[in-house]
DNA sequence: CGCTTTTGACCTGCGC
DNA sequence: GCGCAGGTCAAAAGCG
């Protein structure tokens, strides 16, 4: 997987386009329902897909990604004005765009990305996402099989291990779990499980950018085809499983592509400091919070707002994304690393 | 001193 | 079965 067969549909202001030179394809089509879930936005998904002439699923915005009718800061404004998603979050302050085309072609369709006009987020810069899985991954029905593999192979694992501690066979049980540990041989047909994933582009020049959480590094590999490593993180956070994966785009090595796995148990620390400094400072009008989203959209597919020429472009792919429904639900969290988890918290059958 | 990063080895899964 | 590529481990080194 390098991201060279896949599919990606950057949103321009509200137009997809589908070629691209970051293209990126869904591993598995996990976090279409997971999206689905999160489709508060409908109308605004709707008219995105209406854009998109090429598109065979329904896409959200990113902006429906991050907050959906979900996000608690609900906009994509605050979602960047945020600690988090903030310049200073990712890293070397700029948040470059993903927006090719924005950038290339030098219109003034500055990318969008909230900030409300506040950030000094550089207009320059822009953020565009894909979901869904892991840039470029393309064994989206392998892994399918895999998982439901692994579901009945899991069972068979817990169902042994009560077995074994019936017997009094706590240490076998032990050396089993350190031999699978160390990757040692593991039970046969026993598989690694496979987090939803979303992974979303970032023009920039640090490979780690900063998204409010703590991550330790724990492997580097290099990359077939692509002169740049690809980087693995963990979340720090004791027992949190959420992984990352950094990596540049091998055909704009300005571009970061960071593929998220799996979802936080913890809030972040970014969040908590946000919320603290909520406690100490009025809160946004929440009607003003809530439609910015739409607004947003609403504007995206013409002129471009003040705010739009301030912020980075960003956009969602959903591809196999299917009917918005489900409720709304309420992430009490931040942003992109709260937003993971909070898409994926019924993504598992 | 504790935490993080680096890095080589090893494991897994898939295609041929 | 073999080779390849992705992913993970863990010891050693680095850093604050």
């Amino acid at each position: 997987m390098s991201g060279e067969d896949g599919e990606l549909y950057h949103h321009d202001h509200g137009f997809f386009q589908d070629r691209d030179e970051f293209a990126f394809q869904d591993e598995r089509d996990d976090l279409s329902s997971l999206f689905a879930q999160n489709q508060g936005g409908g109308g605004a998904a709707n008219s995105l897909q209406g854009l998109d002439p090429h598109a065979v699923s329904p896409f959200l915005s990113f902006d429906d990604f991050l907050g959906g009718s979900a996000v608690r800061h609900g906009t994509l404004a605050s979602a960047f004005d945020a600690p988090y998603l903030h310049p200073d979050v990712f890293g070397n302050g700029e948040i470059t765009l993903v927006d090719s085309t924005a950038v290339k072609s030098g219109n003034d369709l500055a990318p969008l990305t909230g900030c409300g006009g506040t950030s000094p987020v550089s207009p320059n810069s822009s953020v565009s996402s894909s979901s869904t899985e892991a840039a470029g991954e393309d064994d989206s029905g392998r892994r399918k099989k895999d998982q439901l593999k692994q579901e009945v192979d899991e069972e068979e694992e817990e169902e042994e291990i009560k077995q074994l501690k019936r017997q009094g066979k706590a240490g076998e049980e032990d050396e089993r779990h350190k031999a699978k540990k160390q990757n040692k041989p593991r039970k046969k047909g026993e598989k690694r499980q496979r987090e939803p994933r979303f992974a979303f582009m970032t023009k920039s020049e640090v490979d780690h950018l900063e998204d409010g959480y703590r991550w330790r590094k724990y492997g580097q590999k290099a990359v077939k085809n692509s002169p740049f490593p690809r980087s693995y993180y963990r979340c720090t956070s004791l027992k949190c499983p959420v992984k990352k994966r950094v990596e540049r785009s091998y055909q704009d090595p300005t571009v970061v592509i960071t593929t998220y796995e799996g979802k936080h148990t913890h809030q972040s620390p970014a969040t908590a400091r946000a919320s603290a400094q909520q406690l100490l400072a009025p809160p946004p009008p929440a009607a003003a919070s809530t439609s910015f989203r739409n607004h947003l959209l609403m504007q995206q597919p013409r002129a471009p707002s003040a705010i739009q020429r301030h912020n980075a472009n960003v956009s969602v792919n959903l591809p196999g994304f299917q009917s918005p429904l489900q409720q709304p639900q309420v992430a009490d969290y931040g942003l992109l690393q709260d937003i993971v988890p909070s898409f994926t918290q019924h993504s598992q059958p």
